[in-house]
DNA sequence: GGTTGTTAGTTACAAAAACGACTATTACAT
DNA sequence: ATGTAATAGTCGTTTTTGTAACTAACAACC
């Protein structure tokens, strides 16, 4: 009983992207939550630290395109559990440089194995090809602005 | 200071879908929104039955993926609008059919010229063949049981 | 040097989502 | 026919988000 044969929301994008978004996010989530009990903001930032180093919240906030409040509670929940430190800048005393600590590395170490294993096997039943063209689609329509 | 050259979460799939997802919604989200003060599964639940017709609550599950509490939340919040009707079966008690009414199906349609409008600046940017191949492996990742 | 504007980050409150337990009805097996 | 399991759908409670207002520090300008 399709009304209109020109529109399906199985061809609209953000729903599809959101159906794939949220299945191929399902195993990895579980890893970080009963593993380490993160959510989800919080392995971003952990990844964030992991990969470029030390940083403000605000530059993970550019690169991430995650709003200051979400990266506000996840530093904090992350430095709770001592996965990161704090550092106040001397010069401009507003902004806090963060890092992780041995045990932060360690955890963001663990996960990094995680997601690498779970991408792989999530590419590894696409063409090739495909993969590499998804991506740079994905970065496309990522930097929209709605 | 990449630690890994081998791991960027730039990368990362579930990453770059979640990011895709997120910013191409955005527009859209802010319209069923602002202009008829719908959450993001109320939308759905109405889109399946403006296009697949009257059905119940558990195979709108099926297709679209939802749990069936978010279901119900959904068909609760457009039946008190009056955007659908809910039937019991005769035979089998515990099914309800749900059908949109003239005021849903206005409303339907209405979103549907704008996700299709939607849809089209969102793709009008990208490679046609890219968009296709997108489309057969979003399909596929939205299948993947975690 | 005071006023105005910006920026980094936090917090409080309201809105929404997740999760599990629950009811009612039907199916199935012995 | 009766106990057990399965199914459709709802409800209550707890987590998470989203939004906007807030503090504190800096910048820029006259």
């Amino acid at each position: 009983m399709h009304d209109d044969p020109d529109f399906d929301v199985q061809d609209f994008l953000p729903y599809l992207l959101n159906q794939a978004a949220e299945a191929s996010s399902l195993e990895f989530q579980r890893v970080y939550k009963d593993r380490y009990g993160m959510l989800r903001n919080e392995w971003r930032v952990l990844f964030h630290l992991g990969i470029y180093g030390r940083m403000t919240a605000r530059d993970i906030g550019v690169r991430a395109q995650m709003h200051k409040t979400k990266i506000s509670r996840a530093v904090q929940r992350l430095a709770e559990r001592r996965y990161l430190v704090r550092e106040r800048d001397e010069t401009d005393r507003r902004v806090e440089h963060l890092e992780l600590t041995p045990a932060g590395q360690k955890v963001y170490v663990d996960l990094r194995s995680v997601a690498r294993d779970y991408n792989e096997a999530l590419v590894e039943g696409l063409d090739g090809e495909d993969v590499v063209r998804l991506r740079s689609v994905l970065r496309t329509l990522a930097k929209v602005r709605g």
